[in-house]
DNA sequence: CAGTGGTCTAGACCACCTT
DNA sequence: AGGTGGTCTAGACCACTGC
């Protein structure tokens, strides 16, 4: 279900969106804001939370919030989201080539973690931006809490199905990302030369329930790889 | 100042880091936390949502907030962290040389955006862990709001100067990372033979008020190059 | 001084999980 | 049914900004 508070950071992005509200302009003050969508001002404060932790707005004690003019770059490509959820916001012509899929077991390392081995489904798959291969995608979904996989999951989008068929809900990611030489294979999969070097990114996905569902290993031609972020500076001292 | 809430988040990090509250285990429900602490529950919220942003804990509902196990290897490299800042958590042994600094004119196109050039303190510093150089850093700061560069600040603490010398509060960042061939010079300065990728982030960092107030090349050894991320799956759709 | 956002409170109702 | 977190309220006081 959709809280109030979250139906008002949607209204106020799409209003932000289509101009309504300018960038390099304030918004209303929160008071108004409760006057205008009938809620208590630390409901609306929610609401703009949001906005503020994706980086449209900046809030300004005395003044008001702001709207930000990042966007125009800002494809969050930071935070979890799906190839096709990707380059849907970006409306590219994309295709995905399903290489392998097969039944296997887990791997019992990974980032520098040991995990336990168990049965997992195995995907291979290569991803297309305009006809060129950009990314090799090498995913363990184990299984529970995966136990079918179906071949239409791979080549459409797998967090459809898992989210809305399955009814599991992704909640978080641990990432790690550099570059590497890799497999000559795995290089002429990705049209590269002789020049071996791509961008890896393993991640291991958890559900709400912090059980983890998926090991993925993304191979990236480093000519096509773009990493976008919005950061905010923390405060909270990492001490010792 | 610091808030109730941060301070408690703050305790609680601790806690957490001393085995005091164990990876795996729950917490004291918010309730019981409202009393040991003595305050309400939506401060308590407060506290607990941002060690949950920093993926410390995950909270579920109808059952409690349950202490994750990822930070073994989260040093969290995303944010927006100064180099010294980041060395001194991970307990490194680094340095820096200078390698220029003089007054120019910032550059006018910038990760694809177009900027007003003005006048700016240029930064060239090349940062080295254990005796090996691993990142070049080009900066321009802006006058204003940076008028004057002490020759110590680039030395040790950028940032430790502008936050607290100048007193001024550096607030996000925007950043694209991307894998790119690099003149000779660089890569010599960077100890890379004959191989000429980088990793290059370029960041935007801005002050509290919105001001822009930073522009920095970062270029890496992509051999030395790891970047941490923790993320949480947005739900707010970004639809057309 | 009035207006803004930042923090905090004490209570309420709900949805969910467990027993 | 009782405990948990998720949402929401109506009010309060503070710190900061601007005039």
């Amino acid at each position: 279900m959709q809280s109030k508070y979250d139906l008002i950071a949607q209204d106020l992005l799409s209003k932000i969106k289509h101009q309504q509200y300018a960038a390099g302009t304030f918004l209303p003050s929160e008071k108004q804001l409760g006057d205008l969508y009938s809620t208590s001002r630390e409901t609306i404060r929610k609401a703009l939370g949001q906005l503020e932790q994706q980086g449209l707005i900046q809030k300004i004690r005395g003044k008001g919030s702001i709207i930000l003019d990042l966007q125009r770059l800002t494809f969050p490509i930071s935070g979890i989201e799906s190839f096709k959820e990707l380059t849907q916001h970006q409306k590219l012509v994309s295709e995905t080539q399903v290489l392998k899929q097969i039944k296997t077991m887990s791997p019992s390392h990974f980032n520098g973690l040991t995990l336990t081995s168990q049965p997992a489904h195995y995907l291979e798959r290569l991803r297309l931006i305009n006809q060129v291969p950009v990314i090799l995608d090498c995913d363990y979904l184990l299984s529970p809490p995966i136990t079918t996989l179906p071949k239409t999951a791979g080549e459409n989008s797998l967090y459809e199905y898992i989210e809305q068929e399955l009814g599991l809900t992704i909640s978080y990611a641990s990432k790690v990302v550099t570059v590497e030489r890799i497999p000559e294979v795995t290089a002429k999969l990705l049209g590269l030369g002789s020049e071996q070097l791509a961008v890896v990114v393993r991640s291991l996905v958890y559900l709400e329930d912090t059980t983890l569902f998926q090991l993925t290993i993304s191979i990236h031609r480093p000519d096509q790889f773009k990493f976008v972020d919005f950061a905010r500076r923390t405060k909270v001292t990492q001490e010792a």
